[in-house]
DNA sequence: CTTGACATTGACATCAATGTCAATGTCTAC
DNA sequence: GTAGACATTGACATTGATGTCAATGTCAAG
């Protein structure tokens, strides 16, 4: 599958998901004509990117989770990054509750909002 | 309150402080002298910003939000308005299921990483 | 009153995420 | 083989969120 097709699938401009690959969190292969090549795997892995991104997860710890969930991790890492992790957790903890609090205050409002008469 | 109060209680640079200020989140009253007078509910304000902001969610609908659930709110709004917060609201959710699905992968990994002898 | 801590505004710098454009190569279909 | 669609890389521009610095005003303590 060419970078057009991902792009479409994803909804993820190109160009994007060609910097998500300079950022190290995509390795497609190349084709003999150097084409980037993705497999279906990877149009997931765009979605997720993208998901989290959007999130504002940093970069780093996109690819650590990404990494983790390689059936080759090793479940080993260094102390430090243990904590910096469970730091990450702590703070995304946070914000899944602070943005719940806030789609729970627009859901109400979408129910309730009074639309005027068409403008 | 002054500012460098609001920003020791928060963690957030006064520089960011302000510049929520500019983004219209937030309204202090200000003293004879010019300078910024904060209050409790601000302090809240804050963090909720902050948090926001790392989620990911644009200023514009922080506002929205935080303008919501302002007593006065007349909970009007154009038939606009009211499809882009539809939209906000889906992409929330999403972010939301993926933030949790990366939560997950975090904390199985954590309880499970093999952290070398200590280096 | 002077000094030091803190406030103000405004300008400039940076960084990540993204858009856009250009010059070029490749592929498909006619 | 030629045209048009799509790919490549690389450069440049922009935007939002920040950091930082400068020039200046305010305030509290000695």
């Amino acid at each position: 599958m060419k970078i057009g097709d991902v792009a479409e699938r994803t909804g993820v401009a190109t160009r994007m998901i060609r910097y998500y690959e300079s950022q190290g969190l995509l390795e497609p292969t190349r084709g003999t004509n150097g084409y980037r090549v993705y497999d279906e795997a990877d149009v997931d892995r765009v979605r997720r990117i993208r998901n989290h991104v959007t999130a504002g997860v940093p970069t780093r710890l996109i690819r650590a989770v990404l990494d983790m969930e390689k059936p080759t991790w090793t479940r080993e890492c260094t102390a430090e990054l243990a904590q910096m992790l469970g730091k990450e957790l702590a703070a995304l903890d946070e914000r899944i509750a602070c943005l719940s609090a806030s789609r729970e205050t627009l859901r109400g409002f979408l129910a309730g909002a009074v639309v005027p008469a068409d403008a």
